[in-house]
DNA sequence: TACCGCAGTGAAAGCCCTTTCCCGCAGGGA
DNA sequence: TCCCTGCGGGAAAGGGCTTTCACTGCGGTA
């Protein structure tokens, strides 16, 4: 790899003109000088070493982004907003997928605080385990005390600022829509218990019932992993359990998607016997047949609003933003079925009958 | 920031013993010292500056990665499988977005190198550009000389090593299939005409048709986005053009979602009225309704297979693996409709019979 | 004429690590 | 007793870049 001192050298300049006439530097150089350095440069493909360039300056610009995955459609859209600000301020993200792996978030803190970035950024539920959540604040305590600016999407144990969608209410919005239509029996494929996002969002849902004088018993609860597969499963689960369910809550929109294939398995028909209620509103929601009812949570908001707290000025006490839930209505959310036979017919295609 | 001497000098010992402690060298340290040093990162929070350790190590060990979108399924499938890889021999990945922007691609390359990266992985599709690809090429060729390995994934513009799925016969078996269902009037929604994916799906298909001698004129193709709202907008398009269509070859998984809500917009039931068969079996293709009948493409192996050419043994002649393609057959596709009415109905609720 | 200021350039001091090279020392063989 | 070996540790030389600082001319002012 050719350095800085042979296109230097080629050119007959110092190493500081070099850099100066690839930088762009204020100090002013001749035009024959920049010629001869430019020609140098391309003769030799001459590009600056990063890892030098980074260590010279002192200057942090890059900024890092723990999600859980950025290829799952709500990672996607909040990574879309962060990058938008990013881009427009010329930054560069480094963005790391720790699979909601808490060991993995921990060290890719350190990872990227050795990178030397200017922020951090993490997306994705916190965790009910005190132990990590004590380890995760000294870390960013850490950082945050050699002047690393630290924001986190949807999770509050941290202390610093925050970018929070308004998981109960949109757990509420669900239950009460549910309650509106006259669902008596619900249901709910719920993320991981560890996951405050899941607890969150039964609050809000518990609430709602509660409103009615109803409650939500754990046998009408099924805990699953946070996806496609999860939902279907857990839905299959929650059918064995009580096949008199007219409606099921999808904790979020991948569940419901798993939710839905069950119920289409089970020749179930969606929203004629069974109601589903996603969350999130990710694209293709709109696009499931019958296409998902859900709670809608302003994803790429979220991350425009955590990358601007994080480049703008710092407040001397933490912010934390609470960005609202709204329902979506759609067609997957129906009145519920009469109790006429008392249970659900075995008829295969009666799927989409509205 | 503590840095390495900081550390040193806390512990009482020069930075050439704290950083063998640190870095776990072979050469040995006495235990007391090793302590020393410990406890020292422990109270500082010590991080290495991970640039200063990159310049200083001669070894080069990230990998770079550019794709169109990671969170493009497409995308994301592929970058799986270049995860599993590299995760395994212990490599970083860093991933670029070039969301099919040329500039931004060749800026990207540069960008890797200057970041140092043993290899670079290029995913996606060519581009029928000559000045672009040679400007690629002799990027890449003044990478090559410096050490650098390279792989694409699907595109055959290069010279180098390359991982690449067989579009072409994935057009004819899609081609084929409708053909055997009496389809005659066959509509394409196609990717940027631009972009060499496209048109080597488009002449599989077009072999397909010839073989029972008919042809695919320029009027039954129509190219937009490679996403959900251009293959809508394309469908719509092409529905107006030609309302007798019976069936419709998208030439993504994304666009053939837009299709089929275009086509249940239009009240057009699939498969009875227009059969829809998509291309690359992206994960939710099985989930919309009715299930899309799609060319699959064994994604993950692509990224596995590309990442193990550029960590493997570098060979003496360029390596091309061609992966196959193979047609799933789901519920968008069926026989021709019959010509009776000579138009589809406009009954509204039609869109999933069978 | 002496001096000041400034444009243009280069020398060199970092930035923070890793790693080679070298040194002191203790133990073992001759 | 002397020498060799090998272990444990430190000094210092990079790695490639940026940036401060010092220097050289030059035009302009007093």
């Amino acid at each position: 790899m050719a350095t800085l001192s042979d296109v230097a050298r080629r050119a007959g300049v110092s190493p500081a003109t070099a850099s100066r006439v690839i930088n762009g530097s204020s100090k002013p150089v001749t035009d024959e000088l920049r010629e001869r350095v430019l020609a140098a440069v391309a003769e030799l493909q001459y590009v600056p070493n990063a890892h030098a360039q980074l260590l010279a300056r002192s200057h942090r610009s890059a900024v890092g982004v723990i999600v859980h995955d950025v290829s799952d459609p709500y990672f996607a859209e909040i990574t879309r907003g962060l990058q938008r600000v990013a881009t427009d301020q010329g930054r560069l993200l480094m963005i790391c997928n720790s699979y909601r792996d808490p060991d993995r978030e921990l060290e890719y803190v350190e990872l990227l605080r050795g990178h030397q970035v200017a922020a951090l950024i993490l997306a994705g539920s916190g965790y009910h385990d005190e132990a990590f959540t004590r380890q995760l604040n000294e870390k960013l305590a850490a950082y945050g005390a050699t002047g690393g600016r630290v924001a986190v999407i949807g999770r509050h144990e941290h202390s610093g600022d925050a970018v929070m969608p308004d998981n109960r209410t949109g757990g509420y919005l669900a239950g009460r829509e549910l309650c509106e239509l006259g669902h008596g029996a619900i249901g709910v494929v719920a993320g991981p218990r560890i996951l405050t996002t899941t607890t969150d969002r039964l609050a809000g849902l518990r609430q709602a019932l509660a409103e009615q004088g109803r409650d939500l018993p754990e046998r009408r609860i099924r805990y699953a992993e946070f996806d496609r597969d999860g939902g279907a499963e857990a839905t299959a689960r929650l059918l064995d359990a009580d096949p008199e369910l007219t409606a099921i809550v999808a904790l979020n929109d991948s569940m419901a998607i798993g939710a839905l294939a069950t119920l289409r398995a089970r020749s179930l028909a969606v929203p004629r016997w069974v109601s589903v209620i996603g969350f999130d509103d990710m694209p293709i929601a709109r696009d499931v047949t019958p296409a998902l009812t859900t709670v809608r949570l302003p994803l790429v908001d979220m991350g425009v609003r955590a990358m601007s707290l994080v480049l703008g000025a710092e407040a001397l006490s933490p912010r934390v933003e609470v960005l609202p839930a709204e329902l979506i209505r759609r067609d997957t959310t129906g009145p519920a079925a009469r109790a006429t036979t008392g249970s659900a017919p075995r008829a295969r295609r009666a799927d989409t009958a509205s």
